[in-house]
DNA sequence: GATATTAGAGAGTCTTATAGTCTTTAATAG
DNA sequence: CTATTAAAGACTATAAGACTCTCTAATATC
């Protein structure tokens, strides 16, 4: 069980547009050289981020990606689900009712990694990484 | 990401060996039916939870698979690792020191999973299952 | 000691998910 | 109209997960 690498590729180039200060869009291109990725790839992992709405992007010359207004408040939550989708980590298939522990304390301690990342915003990383 | 079904079945098994007051050991043949598995994959499981030390094996007729004495203490963090192994959930293949943020919130977070998993046992476990 | 029974080990297969490429289409600035 | 850039879709490649089959090792029972 691993975060896949389309994650990190998510993280990172948010950071980098987050730490950009320019107001103009950003290319793929651009974004893809830093991650030493390829733009294609990396294309198709940031439309999963403008369907989310955290990013936004402007086609045509001069375009590329930037951040929603807003920004400030996406969590590594958001970003994570936007990429690898928000179901569990653990399913059994079944449905024992309530007395199932297991599922229980899966749930539980998924929730506790859940509210971690929710807890850490764009803001707070754009701060101490700048 | 998901957890393997490897671990998955690891934990019934397990649970299925904590519930069971027999003395005697039960045969992966036994374990496999109640989990609607192939014996020999079970088997492959199962091996890697006694190289742990959860579990201990006897060959040869009669034989199978008990828990070790102390089996009340182990917990669900035990038995994730000996099947999805010890490594992080987030793996950049890069370390750029100390001021990196994504993998101090990425490693925190898994942290607090952890955290919860370890402290759930088979104790409660089976205190509660039973 | 022979035989039946059961775990362990290894190689090999099947399937699925991830990671990535290539090509075409749509939007937009100049 | 043309250059530039994002979006979409089909496709391929690689890797990991989920098994299966077969053979070997241990052990209880007779
Ligand atoms: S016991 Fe719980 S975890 Fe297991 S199959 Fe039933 S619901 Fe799922
Ligand atoms: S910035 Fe952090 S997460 Fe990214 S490659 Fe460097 S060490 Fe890894």
């Amino acid at each position: 069980m691993k975060y896949s690498k389309a994650t990190n590729y998510a993280l990172h180039t948010i950071l980098n547009l987050a730490l950009s200060k320019s107001s103009k869009p950003i290319g793929v291109q651009t974004l893809a050289e830093k991650l030493n990725v390829s733009p294609t790839y990396l294309s198709k992992i940031l439309t999963k981020l403008v369907k989310e709405g955290m990013v936004s992007s402007v086609s045509g010359a001069n375009g590329g990606y930037s951040l929603t207004r807003g920004w400030e408040s996406i969590s590594f939550l958001d970003i994570i689900f936007a990429i690898e989708g928000k179901s569990s980590l653990f399913e059994c298939g079944l449905d024992h009712g309530p007395q199932c522990q297991i599922q229980k304390v899966m749930l539980k301690s998924e929730e506790k990694m859940e509210e971690e990342l929710r807890r850490q915003t764009l803001a707070d990383l754009a701060k101490t990484s700048e």
